[in-house]
DNA sequence: TTGATAACCATGATTTCCCATGTTAACCCC
DNA sequence: GGGGTTAACATGGGAAATCATGGTTATCAA
């Protein structure tokens, strides 16, 4: 499942919000039925997926073995530290935690992005200063994965159009 | 289950202190429904985990087998020695041993950090000194990290979300 | 008896859950 | 295709449960 749109929404004086439908329906199909939620490491955003998905990857990494005995410090522990695990409640909201919202610079409104396999949400000011840089005309720049995106989709079978 | 989040309690004067709710809740529902705490051996800290997880872990690596013949000395003795099998008490309290406590530079208040398959208690300063809880923009220093990350993300496969 | 530890009770604050409402989008029937 | 109906969704507010934490009583050992 593809996190995909963008979507706004009211953030209210609790720092509720409500989960866009889609991205929704998506968390709640997932076997743990929960959110990860965590600081951007690209962005001034706030980063989501499945808790699933976290622990996916932190299993893969090999990020949440038990290593008593071992020195090196598991690097995996800041993204660990800092993630929430939420529950979407009946009516589709999440309750964002205080320092996630002044992470974001997040007041009364959140902009939901779908990235994929994760979404972020900014404040509308993030989130338009981003777009700017992010959305360019063809350059030599991004003209690589131009072709990269074509060739991809040219290989992608049984698609209507 | 996969302890993330950080979380900063109280310590009364008899030592005790509240496992926070997610962390309890992960304990509370393992088989034994205790916990096993023993001094860090990476940090001035203190680590927990479920006491099934450690009992796992000597299993597998054979370290709880009766050896009273051989001379050489279990690796995992001073870690079994140093462990305390712990009750979480109806009103979610540990009381957590004075020699714990002064290994670990608490007195007053005590924060909890995910750490995946364990999580840690520190003191405020230790907490603020040693760990880089900050998720930051992308530097020198933590890139590797989001490599290692997005290399981690992009490899997990079957994931029904 | 005394000191320490563990179980029990009490409370304020926070958070979560549930109900209510307006608005938008989808649907269906004519 | 138009108009009306219905369902889904975003959002506000209040009630109830949870949580962190202080204090008190029981239990046990030295």
């Amino acid at each position: 499942m593809i996190f995909t749109g963008t979507f706004e929404n009211k953030v209210d004086g609790k720092g509720r919000t409500s989960v866009p439908a889609p991205f929704r329906s998506i968390i709640t199909s997932s076997p743990s039925k929960e959110l990860a939620l965590f600081p951007s490491f690209r962005y001034n955003a706030l980063e989501g997926m499945t808790f699933d998905m976290l622990a996916a990857i932190t299993q893969q990494s090999g990020a949440s073995e038990v290593n008593i005995f071992k020195a090196a410090p598991n690097k995996f522990a800041p993204l660990l530290r800092a993630t929430h695990r939420m529950h979407i409640e009946e009516t589709g909201r999440i309750t964002l935690p205080a320092n996630l919202l002044s992470h974001a610079s997040i007041a009364t409104t959140a902009v939901f992005t779908g990235e994929g396999h994760s979404f972020l949400i900014w404040s509308p000011e993030q989130f338009a200063q981003q777009a700017v840089s992010d959305i360019a005309p063809v350059t030599e720049a991004n003209e690589g994965f131009i072709v990269d995106f074509a060739a991809a989709a040219s290989s992608v079978q049984g698609l209507s159009s």
